[in-house]
RNA sequence: CGGGGCGUAGCGCAGUCUGGUAGCGCGCUUGGUUCGGGACCAAGAAGUCGGAGGUUCAAAUCCUCUCGCCCCGACCA
């Protein structure tokens, strides 16, 4: 491509709107614009990139065996009313009606559209398994879009759904899309982490993220320093304790604490450290309240709780709600005599010695026995898991904290869509049985929002080349015509080899045109300039290095041919490692 | 949804408190000089001041309503 052609408008300042590092880039390099919050133009450049990102996606999807589908964007209510999801999918389901008042929606995701796809044309276990996809625009409302396209309202999305006749084909199907995904973010050049993670909206009952490590991601994970065992915090386990960590003891005494509602007021009023406190929450679970229980200076793990009561909604109960359950204003409010049930992290198991609201306004008590003084519904590991902690699998190493961007996620959905929405087949023994599923996401767009957070300098991006928009950047530096004879001969050179090449040929300043080359990010460049030409040299450099190296102009197509060739190879060679 | 901020030329901003002829830098156009890390000089083009209503002799500026965008949090694959 002819730089002078191409439509690549590069700004020299950073966008009023743009924060994160990714999105500034992508905005100042001319790769997406803003039509509205978190929905973009892809520009030539952006798009370019999107299609590498898709084409390698391709590759290991029918790699794996999955054959492309495409389903529609308006997806009519009908499907997600079966599934029961018109219902539990709350605002971020974008609807609207059809000129005759036919309700309808943007897909989000589709496992309703490919079940009636697949459950319409499959009778019987001789056609299972089936792995369809598709690489399709998805729309979310979500509350907050942020940070360009790491979190968009209309995205792209590669999804896969399996389908087989017994949950050990799932599996299967499962580990396949597991190994695929593993292979796909390797060639595209990112550090990323499998991780447990939990099912959340879309359901099912095993799932692993797959999460680039970046600081500005969105996502806390942990991951043992001595096994392979990291999950999002949501769900990582932590070792039950096997000694109590709150020792103390005597009888239940009540002290005046008149105005120290927090942990931290309390534990400076009574000189005491906050792991010797018993925190008190009240959440209102499927509409009736409860009562968690963490160690003063631990974080309660929402999605545990949940679990542990096996509610479908929880949320942290207002105030007002807090009152009526436990006849006192958050702050004071104790396990002690409580009404409510009362699940207590397992940390808390043998508890002696512990403070924690007395369940009266201004006062706390002291020496408190959780087994003595309150009556426990449950007990459950509760807290947020943290840096540090012992791994619950190997017993040996302990947690580090990472921050992550979620680039794919894989479920194992069961019968979940299957069996409501009837996608049943005859099996061997003449019985119908509903299919057993597994569902796969990419976040194709946000992959390359991800690679440019791990890959980028104070002057640009830093493409790896399976990615990037463009594989060479040849840069003319003068007008002459010299200068000019060499450059389009390398051009048409490389071209005609097959490697993706832009070229600028604008009448710029070198300066601007290597500021336009670092912003944009392009693996490997090319600079012919009089100096250097004169002894019948090129200058070469990549864009992650700081210093240029010479080679001859004789030779320089086949050279540079080779150099983009073998590092494609080096990271399709990752992809098997 | 709660809190905060911002909408003035294509982009980045000043001007708003204290009403009185709409400005600066970059970019763009033309001419000239330049040419290895975002050149210089000169001359230009370009703005319903987010929108509606109101107050006033007079509104970018004051008042009311409204739309949009960003950030933090809550929430969420």
């Amino acid at each position: 491509m002819r730089y002078s052609r191409a439509f690549i408008p590069t700004l020299k300042e950073k966008p009023a709107d743009a924060e994160v590092v990714s999105h500034v880039f992508m905005v100042r390099g001319g790769f997406i614009r803003q039509l509205a919050a978190g929905i973009y133009n892809f520009l030539p450049l952006g798009w370019r990139v999107v299609r590498k990102i898709e084409e390698i996606v391709r590759e290991e999807m029918d790699r794996a065996g999955a054959q492309e589908v495409l389903m529609p964007g308006a997806v009519p209510a009908e499907l997600w009313i079966e599934s029961g999801r018109w219902k539990v999918y709350g605002p971020e389901l974008l609807r609207f009606k059809d000129r005759k008042g036919a309700e309808f929606c943007i897909g989000p995701t589709h496992e309703e559209v490919i079940v009636e796809m697949v459950r319409r044309d499959t009778a019987s276990y001789r056609e299972l398994p089936k792995n369809l996809y598709q690489i399709q625009s998805k729309f979310r409302d979500e509350k907050r879009p942020r940070a360009g396209l790491m979190r968009g309202r209309e995205f792209i999305m590669k999804d896969a759904y399996s389908f087989d006749r017994d949950e050990s084909g799932a599996l299967r199907a499962y580990d396949s899309m597991y190994e695929a995904y593993g292979r796909i973010f390797r060639r595209c050049g990112l550090d990323f982490r499998a991780v447990e993670a939990d099912t959340g909206a879309i359901g099912g009952s095993r799932s692993h993220e797959f999460q680039v490590l970046a600081e500005s991601g969105e996502d806390a994970i942990v991951s043992c320093d001595n096994c392979d065992y990291a999950a999002n915090v949501e769900q990582a386990e932590y070792a039950r304790p096997t000694e109590p960590s709150v020792t103390g003891g005597g009888a239940l005494e009540t002290v005046d604490t008149p105005a120290q509602k927090t942990i931290e007021q309390v534990t400076a009023f009574l000189k005491v450290p906050a792991k010797q406190l018993i925190k008190t929450l009240v959440y209102v679970a499927d509409g009736q309240p409860v009562a968690a229980l963490v160690r003063g200076d631990r974080a309660l793990n929402e999605v545990a709780l949940k679990k542990a009561i096996g509610a479908q909604q929880i949320y942290l109960a207002r105030d007002a709600e807090v009152k009526e359950a436990t006849g006192v204003d958050p702050g004071f409010v104790g396990p002690v005599g409580l009404k409510i049930p009362v699940y207590a992290d397992w940390e808390l198991e043998g508890a002696t010695g512990a403070i924690a609201g007395a369940g009266e306004a201004g006062k706390h008590v002291k020496n408190v026995d959780l087994a003595r003084d309150v009556v426990v519904t449950k007990l459950a590991g509760l807290r947020l898991a943290e840096a540090g902690d012992l791994c619950p699998r190997c017993k040996k190493g302990h947690f580090r904290p990472f921050k992550g961007i979620e680039v794919g996620h894989v479920f194992f959905l069961g019968t979940k869509y299957s069996a409501p929405m009837h996608c049943e087949f005859l099996d061997e023994d003449g019985s119908k049985k509903p299919m057993v599923m597994g569902c796969y996401g990419i976040g194709i767009t946000r992959i390359a929002a991800a690679a440019i957070e791990q890959n980028h300098d104070t002057n640009g991006i830093v493409w790896p080349m399976s990615i990037a928009p463009y594989e060479v950047e040849i840069i003319a530096l003068q007008n002459d015509a010299e200068v000019r004879k060499a450059a389009e001969s390398l051009y048409a050179e490389l071209t005609a080899r097959g490697i993706e090449v832009l070229y600028d040929d604008r009448d710029e300043r070198p300066g601007a045109k290597f500021k336009d080359a670092d912003l944009i990010g392009v693996p490997l460049r090319v600079a012919i300039g009089a100096r250097s030409l004169k002894e019948g040299k090129l200058e070469l450099k990549w864009r992650k290095d700081k210093d240029p190296t010479l080679i001859h102009a004789a030779g320089a197509p086949e050279e540079v041919a080779g150099l983009v060739a073998a590092e494609k190879q080096r990271l399709r060679a990752k992809a098997d490692a």
